[in-house]
RNA sequence: GCCCCGAUGGUGAAACGGAUAUCACAACAGUCUUCGGAACUGUAGGUCCAAGUUCGAUUCUUGGUCGGGGCACCA
């Protein structure tokens, strides 16, 4: 629908003689101005060296004949040359009923058809427990995945772990002070890190011990050490895939730095005798002051390579692996400045690769007190959060199942909902709300619709239909240009506030509308029908279960 | 010191340069339980400061204040 106006409005402006004018088409906050709006002819009104009332008024005149009577009821100027649409009876009534009949086609787009997109997401350390952070970019990162795919794209979704590097190291050496030669649990890794982490930092002798152990492993000849490493690295990858069925990601590859470590010190010692790195100090360096950065080293001056190096091997990993259009990294944002060095490095040793390549900064789950550090054994992990709100929600469910899915999807929304990249202030006392603007609020919405439709499969009885649409049918309509914002801007926030208002517009059409029994049930029953397809749809793209009741 | 990001009612957030700045929590006042109240209705309260650009600025520019992050061998 936005899109004919859109393409209605383009022909206005070409024909006005101002065709590359930018403006949007949008819904009005105040839905008394209509379903669509426009600045097209205040954006115009300049170039053209006309009065924005004026040329608004020739625009709105082409738009009733462009779009016709049965879809526009009614176009209008209003304020200092905003052009408003309302939508004709009919054409909300054929987009509801369109809803009510596509299923999981509502909303689907072909914008991506074709395309294949890597992202590569949540990235948790085997060694290391998954915390909040991890959580985030796993949410934040699906939703991505699904978003596109409905765009029409084939996703491969990539999980890029750390099972090397100086964290290994001290987890090891931890498990080994503590005694502990058979860890069965991520929780055991977690205080073996912790304890490692504190006495690398304590006594320069331990700093010593676990660089060299450090060494040890990328050398992987102690084969004593190589089985240690493997049972931990096990443990740890068991207890994720855990945590990632619950949360409803599959992953298509998994990407270690093991795999990474290796190549990637490769291509940069190679890129060094092509000027793109330099040594220095002994270390191998990336001088990002040539263009406007700063310094990383990525091969040590002991000769193991950082995360930068690694870095290098997985973007050729993966290209290897995986041909792809596009490849997008989402991680937390303290990383933007690695990724600046990290692309700029790669724009000189792949153009290709790089230019095709994105990082995606998501903020950080703040709390409201005190830092979290892993190191300080002081993290909430993600498998902790999961079961407190778990046990929250349980206080008002007997089952435990719909107890986890109502707990997911409060989680998940309290990421969604607002921009990825600002960070997110979280109070682990007042933990998550289930009411007002809270996942369980869309999952509410969402049961007691279905619940009328299930008591409806009985027939039908009344055949009136209302002479103008509902406040949730005008809603509706608005569900596929909403959910291609989303993709495009990689923004999932956006579909969530638009499913947070779609929810309340229901449950106020559910508290002064009877369904059953109505003289419209007919009518009101697809509206219903509609809105649950709208709101399935929506919680699938943003990652959320939709409980069979609550 | 340099670089990046942010600042919106008491609190947490939304607003693709547009119309009377939206939503929830908390507060106060109601709905009364006929398709399930994790709901609905109403009241009160807000754009960090100062200039500038613009017909129009929460949004863009510059300066300041405050906060977060990054800046050679961690990831």
């Amino acid at each position: 629908m936005e899109e004919r106006i859109r393409k209605a409005i383009k022909e206005f402006l070409a024909r006005a003689g101002a065709p590359d004018a930018a403006f949007v088409v949008e819904r009005p906050s105040d839905s008394a101005h209509g379903d669509y709006a426009t600045n097209a002819a205040l954006a115009a009104a300049k170039a053209l060296g006309k009065d924005p009332r004026s040329l608004a008024d020739e625009l709105a005149r082409y738009l009733i004949d462009a779009l016709g009577d049965s879809v526009a009821s009614h176009v209008s100027v209003a304020g200092p040359g905003f052009v408003n649409i309302t939508l004709a009876r009919e054409a909300v009534a054929f987009a509801v009923a369109e809803a009510a009949a596509q299923g999981s086609e509502w909303g689907s787009d072909t914008a991506y058809a074709g395309k294949r997109v890597m992202i590569d997401y949540t990235d948790p350390n085997p060694f290391k427990e998954m915390h909040i952070g991890h959580l985030m970019s796993n949410v934040i990162g699906e939703s991505l995945a699904r978003l596109i795919e409905n765009g029409g794209a084939t996703v491969i979704r990539a999980n890029y772990q750390g099972d090397v590097g100086p964290h290994v190291a001290k987890a090891i050496w931890g498990l080994r002070k503590l005694g502990v030669t058979e860890p069965s649990t991520a929780q055991e890794l977690g205080e073996a890190y912790a304890a490692g982490s504190r006495a690398y930092d304590e006594s320069p002798e331990t700093k010593a011990e676990i660089d060299a152990l450090n060494q040890e492993i990328y050398k992987g000849t102690d084969m004593a050490l190589v089985e240690e490493w493997r049972k931990g690295r096990d443990v740890s990858l068991a207890a994720f895939e855990e945590i990632y069925k619950r949360l409803g990601t599959k992953f298509d590859y998994y990407f270690f730095e093991s795999e990474t470590a290796e190549s990637g010190a490769r291509i940069v010692r190679d890129g060094v005798s092509k000027g793109v790195f330099e040594e220095s100090e002994g270390a191998v360096i990336y001088r990002g002051e040539k263009k406007g950065l700063h310094t990383l080293v990525f091969i040590t001056s002991r000769g193991t390579p950082t995360y930068e190096a690694k870095d290098v091997g997985l973007a050729f990993l993966k290209e290897e692996r995986a041909q792809f259009d596009r490849s997008l990294i989402v991680t937390a944002a303290e990383q933007v400045g690695h990724f600046k060095v990290l692309f700029a490095a790669l724009e000189e040793l792949a153009p290709v690769i790089a230019a095709k390549t994105a990082h995606v900064p998501h903020g950080f789950l703040r709390l409201t007190e005190g830092k979290m550090s892993s190191r300080e054994g002081n993290v909430i992990t993600a498998a902790g959060l999961v079961e407190d709100v778990t046990k929250k929600a349980g206080e008002r469910s007997e089952d435990p199942l719909i107890a986890e899915q109502v707990a997911i999807g409060a989680i998940k929304y309290m990421v969604l909902r607002q921009a990825p990249g600002s960070d997110i202030i979280f109070d682990p006392e007042k933990s998550l709300s289930l009411d007002g603007d809270s996942g369980p609020y869309l999952q509410y919405a969402l049961v007691r619709a279905k619940k009328i439709l299930t008591y409806a499969a009985n027939g039908e009885s009344g055949t009136e239909v209302p002479k103008s649409p509902y406040a949730i049918e005008r809603l509706i309509v608005h569900f596929p240009e909403v959910a291609i914002r989303a993709t495009n801007e990689l923004s999932p926030n956006i579909l969530t506030t638009y499913l947070t208002e779609l929810a309340s517009e229901w449950n106020h059409f559910y508290a002064t509308e009877q369904v059953l029994g109505s003289p419209e049930e007919a009518y009101k029953q697809r509206v219903a029908r509609a809105f649950a397809t709208t709101m399935t749809n929506g919680l699938t793209l943003l990652g959320i279960p939709a409980p069979e009741r609550m």
